[in-house]
RNA sequence: UGGGGAAUAGUGUAAUGGUAGCACAAAUGACUCUGGAUCAUUUAGUCAAGGUUCGAAUCCUUGUUCCCCAGCCA
């Protein structure tokens, strides 16, 4: 079990925040009832990618573990062979070790204990409580009955016992088809909650599992699996999402029908997060449709997606703290996310210079073939980052967005005439702008100022601005990839009569930079790599990138004022 | 319309009968070799109506709204 640091790098939050389930186990400490012990588990279904919501149940699960000095099991619930694969496990299994989580020894799988739940089942056969079913799907529905109306009674609910065993032990022989019979739980047809409406135990499956390959062809239901897991891994509190509170009366029925170690359920509200999808269903669709790059695709919710675009594990987790546990829905504002996403690489990412749409200068004073390389801090928040050299010339790019030729009044950066210092080199003065044959500026000619060398003016003269650059001679070209949100709606569930989430993916969502040219020092930098590019956000290395060209994804902007002043002017 | 849950600033959450607080967002200002970071200030809330109480977000009653459940998915 891991006992990183919980408080996330922002530092200023609590150590761990309080909630409703810690509450709950502080009372059982109180009391005695597990005998101090805290037991958790992630148990998620391989079936596809996890995302920022399995995030928040993780660290849940194993924060919690880790607070009370207790264990979180990592359990593949994996009782259902038509859905799952063995490329979901091993993407599980990274992604929730890449969060920072160590489930040391407790790696396990539901499909372990397929002998012991079907010795279970027998038992359960034996004392007259569960029984064999012929009936079709669509008969079973029928008979369900429906929220208002109790159901009605299988004709094969009154098997004798004798012929329960026989007729389940043949249907996990194979001796029958798919989907011809079921073995049930005999409830309670006319009560309120469907769920106890004699539920299904066991279908006939006759599919491949992705671990007992052909070994099996009756496969257990999630409400009888489920609380027998938890039974044989001795877990305390079994907390899962809100829409499993209907199927606690189901998990308590079947461990008390047992008379086995009996944990307890609890259920918290999931995540969900504005401008994105969460639900498996509809991530699998983006995939499968190709409306993204695949399940790492930067713009998706996915950890995998999130860990490619730069995001680290620690904002993960202090974004999982931040948010609280609760046991009602809500959506976060993705700039929660955004927030603690900046919080935590603003002291941690090494800074540095690139330009994402480069505009050449030519410093016209400056010695023709003269390279100078200037003082660069690393990192303004870490002292210890130390600082690193940069090539300064007389032809350098800086971004185009930092050059009007006719500046609006609260434009700070250069335009003609205008003073501005290039940060850690000298003050500037754009003298003239050079145009192409359709009016585009495609050239600055400036002069500098050799007596403000590191950026500093002895005579004490200040300038409203300091640019980003970098020198031309020395530059790498470089991709950069700039995201926004995957959907413009907020909301992309909540869409007109006839159309569906797809209908609102954000055409604006990629956007590739092919011209980028950022300083020498990036040259080897290794995928996953994360950098501040000063003034522009922090970027992180692709795993496209290569030494030949070398790409960037954009994980976040930085904060930008003018930014909001001109979406205010344009207002 | 059966059953199970839940309602606190725009958003996310504290307060467990005793001053409704924090964070994000928004706004304003200070500072700044990142229009970053940092700091200060401001706006803004207990679903509704009754009741109990010296005192209610918290307890009671009635109502309103929202979420979940009719897979041989999890």
């Amino acid at each position: 079990m891991t006992t990183h640091d919980e408080k996330g790098a922002a530092g200023s939050a609590p150590e761990v925040r309080r909630d409703f389930i810690r509450d709950i186990i502080d009372e059982d400490n109180r009391t005695g009832r597990w005998g101090g012990r805290v037991v958790t588990r992630f148990p998620p279904e391989p079936n596809g990618y996890l995302h920022i919501g399995h995030a928040k149940s993780i660290c849940l699960n194993f924060g919690i573990a880790a607070q009370y000095g207790g264990r979180c099991h990592l359990r593949f619930d994996d009782t259902n062979p038509t859905k799952e694969e063995q490329e979901y496990v091993d993407s599980i299994l990274g992604d929730v070790r890449w969060l920072g989580w160590d489930w040391g020894k407790h790696l396990y799988y539901a499909s372990d204990y397929f002998q012991q739940m079907y010795d279970w089942a027998i038992q359960l056969v034996k004392s007259g409580k569960a029984y064999v079913c012929d009936q079709t799907a669509e008969e079973v529905r029928e008979f369900r009955g429906t929220l208002t109306q109790p159901g009605r009674e299988s004709p094969w609910r009154n098997r004798s016992i004798e012929e329960n065993l026989d007729l389940f032990i043949r249907m996990k022989n194979g001796e029958f088809p798919d989907g011809s019979r079921t073995l049930r739980a005999k409830i309670d047809m006319a009560h309120p909650n469907l769920n106890m409406r004699d539920p299904v135990m066991y279908r006939i499956l006759h599919a491949d599992h992705h671990r007992t390959g052909g070994k099996w062809c009756i496969y257990p239901m999630y409400d009888w699996a489920h609380g027998l897991e938890d039974s044989v891994e001795q877990i305390t509190h079994s907390i899962c999402t809100l829409e499993f509170e209907n199927h606690r009366p189901l998990y308590d029925w079947f461990l008390d029908a047992l008379g086995i170690y009996h944990p307890q359920q609890i259920e918290f509200a999931r995540l969900n997060l504005t401008y994105t999808v969460m639900s498996k269903r509809k991530l699998l669709r983006l995939v499968q449709d190709k409306l993204v790059g695949g399940w790492d695709d930067p713009r998706l919710p996915t950890i995998s997606g999130m860990r490619r675009r730069g995001y680290s594990p620690e904002a993960i987790r202090y974004f999982c703290q931040v948010i609280g546990v609760n046991k009602f829905n809500s959506t976060v504002d993705m700039a929660l996310l955004e927030h603690c996403i900046r919080e935590t690489l603003n002291k941690t990412s090494p800074r540095v210079m690139a330009v994402l749409r480069p505009l050449k200068v030519v410093i016209e004073n400056y010695p023709e073939g003269q390279v100078e390389w200037m003082d660069a801090i690393n990192n303004p928040e870490d002292p210890g980052a130390g600082s690193r050299k940069v090539p300064f010339g007389r032809v350098l790019y800086i971004e185009r967005e930092d050059f009007m030729e006719n500046p609006p009044k609260k434009f700070f950066r250069l335009s003609p005439g205008k003073e501005v210092r290039l940060r850690y080199a000298y003050f500037i003065t754009c003298r003239e702008a050079i145009k192409d044959a359709a009016g585009h500026v495609i050239e600055l000619r400036c002069t500098y100022d050799p007596a403000t060398r590191g950026g500093d003016a002895p005579d004490g003269r200040k300038v409203k601005a300091t640019l980003h650059w970098v020198a031309a001679e020395q530059a790498i070209d470089a991709e950069v990839r700039l995201y926004e949100t995957l959907f413009t709606r907020e909301n992309p569930d909540d869409m007109p009569e006839g159309q569906d989430f797809t209908a609102c993916i954000n055409p604006k969502s990629l956007e590739v930079l092919t011209e980028c040219k950022v300083e020498p020092s990036l040259k080897d930098a290794a995928p996953l790599t994360r950098y501040q590019f000063e003034r522009m956000g922090y970027f992180c290395v692709d795993s496209d990138s290569s030494a030949v060209r070398p790409v960037f994804n954009r994980t976040v902007t930085l904060k930008d004022a003018w930014a909001k002043i001109q979406q205010k002017g344009s207002e």
